[in-house]
RNA sequence: CGGAGUAUAGCGCAGUCUGGUAGCGCGCCUGCUUUGGGAGCAGGAUGUCGGGGGUUCGAAUCCCUCUACUCCGACCA
């Protein structure tokens, strides 16, 4: 490519919209243009980039055995009424009617249509087991956008559907699919990790998430210090290692709390340690005949609530709500903010207390009476009827749930996600093949997402410093530029410059010659934001000792190269 | 959905309080000079001041309304 013939589109300052680094250098290197709230135009720049990505990911599936197949964006909501996602996807999914009044959604993924295929085209268990996958634009209709392709709404996907016989062929291809996206991640160059995942609305069992580690991560990833133990969040498992609460050794003192509505307050002025505190919070729980549920739940005082283990819990409204105040008042008598365990039972209110908590004594919590709070509580004398369960976040310092280690919590961002979604779909849409006895079976399925765009913007997370982009080389949007000194008045630039695009480009590296009338810091500049990783100087002053100027992205200092061995050298240096 | 904020040239911003001919820097165009780290001089182009309505002799500025965008929150007892 000559610079003469391409958009640079670089600016010189950031738009202020823009808060994350990834952003607001996509943005100032022409990568990308925002045509409204999460929905972008890729330039030139960027679509070099996002195309190289699905090259790399591509090739990487095509090794694993994937299939590449196109489904369309615009899908019937018939597919979606029979999998019963119409009614639960909820606001994400982007419904639209067509002139006929018929209703469409636009694909936020693609279970449906891929398994209607399935049913249609796959009939014998022999054909098993297969792997389909596309790459293509997806759309969520996200509550908030925001990090410009981070987290937009219309954005591109890899996803990959499999279909088998049975559990074990599953795992199978699992497993391969697991490679397969560690060799992508390898490849692209980044600095990722697997970590075990909840399954969210896409539902199924067993699942991993592919992390980028970066400080701008929107995921906490809980690591193991001592082993490769590592897990979002969401799903960490949160060990107690303490086997029983102590005896008590305080009796029950009700003591007035004015104005404390929070655990810190009532802490501070009571002189305790949060960690010898309670918080007891309600939320709303099912039942059948009544509405007004609620069911309580104990946490220690600094410990937080983990909404996806508790909706967990049979008996809890999903998606997780808090109960409403008024119901607050009505069945307990008492404003937030003075709530606890003791008496709830009484009351018929089921208690649902956390393993940490459950092992306190001579503890502090709210007297369910404004305005006091109780010390000296232990459960076994003053509050003995309640659940025990896995209900808050882990924090720094907890136990490894492997046995190893102590957790370490880290952010990340979400590049890729691998589900056994087992018999779900496929049993919804009744999707069988006929196994050995003639009999028809429900296949058994996984998908695997790989969020393209995403990775672009996870890339320069990881990648950038005070001049620009710093790209990996796999995912540069060209190998090498050639920046010409002086083109317009200097033939034996010209020609020389000619000779290196020529050769360079005939070795199948992308190769962008610099060729403007600009001064020579434009050019750097320029060179520099964008992030080629080589960079080839052309001056009369070299050409006259024979020889080029060379820089890496990465390398502070410029290095001599004879012309002759220019292109050998670049060859060699690309890594 | 709740809260806060912004909207003036391609980008970054001033002007709004106190109504009186639309401004600055960068970028862009022309010419000359310069040519190894975002050049200098001279000249020039570009705006429905987000849209609509109102007040006024007169509105970027005051009032009403709509829209778009940004940030924060939605983890509290």
């Amino acid at each position: 490519m000559r610079a003469s013939n391409y958009l640079y589109s670089t600016l010189r300052n950031s738009p202020t919209d823009a808060v994350v680094a990834s952003h607001q250098l996509m943005i100032r290197a022409g990568m990308i243009r925002q045509v409204s709230k999460g929905l972008y135009t890729w330039l030139p720049t960027g679509l070099r980039v996002l195309r190289k990505i699905e090259n790399i990911v591509r090739d990487e599936m095509e090794k694993a055995g994937s299939l590449e197949v196109s489904m369309p964006v615009v899908q019937p909501a018939e597919l979606w009424l029979e999998s019963g996602r119409w009614q639960k996807y909820g606001a994400e999914l982007l419904r639209i009617k067509d002139r006929h009044g018929r209703d469409f959604c636009l694909g936020p993924t693609h279970e449906e249509v891929i398994t209607d295929i399935a049913r249609n085209e796959i009939t014998s268990y022999k054909q098993l087991p297969l792997n389909f996958f596309q790459i293509q634009t997806k759309f969520r209709d996200e509550v908030r956008p925001r990090f410009g392709v981070m987290r937009s709404r219309e954005f591109s996907m890899k996803d990959a559907y499999s279909f088998h016989v049975n559990q074990d062929s599953l795992q199978q291809t699992y497993d391969v699919m697991h490679q397969a996206y560690c060799n992508v991640f390898d490849r692209i160059g980044l600095d990722y990790r697997p970590v075990l995942a909840d399954t969210g609305s896409i539902g199924g069992a067993h699942s991993h998430e592919f992390h980028v580690l970066a400080d701008s991560g929107e995921d906490d990833i809980a690591f193991s210090d001592a082993s490769d133990f590592a897990a979002n969040i969401e799903l960490a498992e949160a060990v107690c290692l303490k086997a029983a609460a102590d005896p008590a050794t305080q009796e029950v003192t009700e003591v007035f709390t004015p104005d404390c509505k929070t655990i810190a307050k009532v802490a501070e002025f009571l002189k305790l340690d949060v960690t010898n505190t309670v918080k007891t919070m309600l939320v709303k729980g099912q039942s059948e005949d009544d509405q007004g549920t609620i069911v309580a739940l104990v946490l220690r005082g600094d410990h937080t609530i983990n909404e996806i283990k508790v909706e967990k819990l049979a008996g809890i409204v999903e998606p997780f709500e808090f109960a409403s105040e008024q119901d607050i008042i009505d069945q307990i008598g008492c404003q937030p903010g003075s709530i606890g365990p003791q008496g709830l039972a009484e009351k018929g209110i089921r208690i649902v207390v956390d393993r940490s908590a459950a092992v306190m004594s001579d503890f502090c919590a709210g007297a369910n009476k404004d305005d006091y709070h109780l010390t000296g509580l232990n459960w076994a004398r003053d509050c003995a009827e309640f659940e025990v369960a896995d209900i808050r976040n882990v924090v720094e310092g907890d136990p490894s749930p492997d046995g190893k280690g102590t957790i370490v919590i880290k952010r990340g961002i979400e590049v890729g996600h691998i589900f056994q979604l087992g018999q779900q779909y496929a049993e919804a849409l009744k999707a069988t093949v006929l196994d050995e006895n003639g009999k028809a079976q429900v296949m058994e399925m996984g998908c695997y997402g790989i969020g393209v765009s995403r990775v672009v913007a996870a890339a320069i997370e990881q990648n950038f410093d005070d001049k620009g982009i710093i790209w990996p080389a796999s995912i540069a949007p060209f190998d090498v530029a050639i920046i010409a000194m002086n083109y317009d008045k200097s033939e034996a630039v010209r020609n020389e410059c000619e000779r290196l695009y020529q050769e360079l480009s005939a070795q199948g590296l992308d190769v962008i010659l610099d060729d403007r009338k600009e001064r020579p810091g434009v050019k750097f500049a320029d060179c520099e934001l964008i992030g080629v990783p080589h960079r080839l100087v052309v001056g009369d002053k070299g050409l006259d000792k024979g020889q080029l100027e060379y820089k890496s992205r990465t390398a502070g200092e410029n290095q001599d190269v004879p012309m002759a061995e220019a292109v050998d050298f670049i060859l060699a240096n690309r890594g």
